[in-house]
DNA sequence: CGCAAGATTAGAATTATTCTAATCTTTATT
DNA sequence: AATAAAGATTAGAATAATTCTAATCTTGCG
């Protein structure tokens, strides 16, 4: 399934900037970027489109289910290419995040939640640093 | 222990704007909250103190152990007045937080971090939704 | 008390992100 | 195939959240 097909079954219209940053991020395997980061591997891959472009294209593809976002850090957003079952580790000095695979960890005792709340996911952040 | 002990206790001046916000942070139970809402309730208390003031106050808080940041939106940064061990329920649609004791939920399976990184805290948030 | 050293405050600046008017795609119609 | 209307998309401008730094306070010493 090439980039532009990818983008059409997930409802999305294959734009050159589309089409473009789809190709950035999923040549190979996972990974994680924030907005700032995969803008700067387009300017480098010559590939013209705005940051603003870059934010709206990864919300969109957040919404649409290609990419996650994980919250680690109050001050940025990172999203993963892997959409499925897993955590993280991260590493706050250097603002790198590593997975760990959704079958190695488990969260047991969660309290059923108040109210009329339903659970829609739950994210553990394990924190490291170097030494 | 008055607001200008505790103060003096943590290393830090006891001056007119930490004492007032202080007194709002501790007055009842614990608490969550924004910078922004801390100083909204400053200014309806007819506190005076700017939005910055409240922002470095609340991560000096943070750095010696009064406060503890919590991060669970990528667009904003939240400070809960318990620093001991638990967890959260975030009802991302209207940006509240929900204690989860420590010792009700447990991780397990966290696997050895890669090369020299040491494992600081982990943080559980279970994100949940009404209905 | 007066002063130097260092801590603190808050206006200004910055950074990350979102908004919206102009532009591009698509689809329907011929 | 060409055209047009509807709606989606882009990116410059605007905003919101947060940090920086010069001016101002506190503290402790002589």
């Amino acid at each position: 399934m090439d980039a532009a097909e990818r983008l059409r079954a997930a409802g999305l219209r294959p734009t050159r900037q589309r089409i473009e940053l789809v190709g950035l991020l999923f040549a190979a395997g996972h990974r994680h970027m924030t907005a700032e980061s995969l803008h700067g591997e387009a300017q480098t891959a010559g590939v013209q489109v705005s940051l603003a472009t870059v934010y709206n294209t990864l919300h969109q593809f957040t919404a649409v289910g290609l990419l996650r976002e994980v919250v680690v850090d109050a001050s940025r957003s990172y999203f993963d290419t892997n959409t499925g079952d897993h955590q993280h580790f991260f590493v706050e000095s250097d603002g790198e995040l590593i997975d760990i695979p959704g079958e190695d960890i488990a969260v047991a005792g969660v309290p059923e939640p108040p109210n009329g709340l339903t659970i829609d996911r739950i994210d553990v952040v394990v924190r490291v640093r170097r030494g």
